[in-house]
DNA sequence: ACGGTTATTAACAAGAATGTTAATAATAGT
DNA sequence: ACTATTATTAACATTCTTGTTAATAACCGT
């Protein structure tokens, strides 16, 4: 009998590959989803294999839980980078709630909160976002800094519940699928009329 | 041998017993920990009990999640009723998205949405508040009706999202805890300025 | 080429979660 | 008081989930 060939990957090859097919899973069946097994299975790995690298199914979803947090926050911060005023940013950052996999994430997150320790953010996440908001206030007086930061926050807060509930709520609110697209863009006039005041 | 004795509920009695202890467990424990052995322990029911008034695990969770649905849209509805003006609604409605119940549901929802077509609004909750916003509007020109619904849009996606995450958030937008406290009356100021342009 | 390290695999084990069944106790209607 | 209905229960069965183990194949440094 010929030896069985087998596919050797680098640990951190394997973990990419499980960790991208985990993401995958949890956007499409919640938490409940993401089981060693059938993660492995969609990977391709075989289960032991995943235990291997991540100790234990629960570090598996701590693994997935950092990597994607560090993902948002990145996102977040170019954003906050790239666009100079408020109607762009904040278009931006409606786009960006939009995408099925950050939204997963915060809901992910709100859900386990309180109870697992593990879950708070990472520290490389908060300083890649407070940093653009430090340098964006530089120079600002305290009372126009915290005004500043007050926006930002709202602008998040907003895209952020928009991403969770907009499609939940808008029949509630008696908005058109037309209407309810159009919405960004007007959070965004609206951001900007305030921000000009 | 004495022959045992039983306590017997009427049916609603016994779903509202297991209802309430299944919120509990979503509260502690997330998704993960509304199984049917625990919940039935948790309300002092046989599982098989359990089983026998909701049909199936999943039939319990959705059960529950109605019962949760219904709860949010009526207390929004109250809200909005009840407020005249922008700043005390928009304070309302930060304090209802800090209770914790309202926004595990909004989490658990946003976790499951896009596979259970179970999850869509009751028609009994997307009409409480819709014959509130229909009232708040009428009379109102076409323009400004539109206006109204995106404010009251606006301020319930901001208050989801500070619940969903504000506290995680907190820190990268360098807020401490008693200006993260203010947002939401600051919030209210604003969208109050807003409205009366 | 050789030897040590380790990523990979299948097989197994233990426990958890869901669901089924048959018996029984409580209740309501007559 | 009798009967039909049904809520309740324990015991069992099945599948799912996690984790372990020993053997093995692939790779790296020397």
């Amino acid at each position: 009998m010929p030896p069985k060939t087998r596919q050797r990957r680098t640990p951190d090859e394997a973990r990419e590959l499980i960790l991208v097919a985990a993401q995958v899973r949890l956007s499409a069946y919640g938490v409940r989803g993401l089981t060693i097994k059938d993660v492995a299975a969609d990977s391709d790995i075989n289960h032991g294999t995943l235990l291997h690298h991540f100790g234990s199914a629960e570090g598996m979803r701590n693994a997935l839980l950092a990597r994607m947090t560090n993902s948002l926050t990145e996102d977040m911060s170019r954003i906050l980078k790239e666009n100079p005023g408020p109607e762009s940013s904040i278009e931006a950052l409606f786009d960006l709630m939009s995408s099925t996999g950050h939204i997963k994430l915060l809901a992910w997150r709100a859900m386990e909160e309180g109870r697992n320790n593990q879950f708070d953010m990472p520290d490389a996440s908060i300083e890649s976002v407070a940093n653009i908001i430090e340098r964006i206030t530089s120079g600002l007086s305290d009372h126009d800094q915290l005004r500043a930061r007050n926006m930002v926050f709202l602008a998040v807060s907003a895209a952020v519940g928009w991403g969770i509930c907009g499609t939940g709520f808008q029949q509630m609110f008696g908005l058109s699928p037309a209407q309810q697209e159009e919405f960004p863009r007007w959070v965004g006039q609206q951001m900007a009329k305030l921000a000009t005041q």
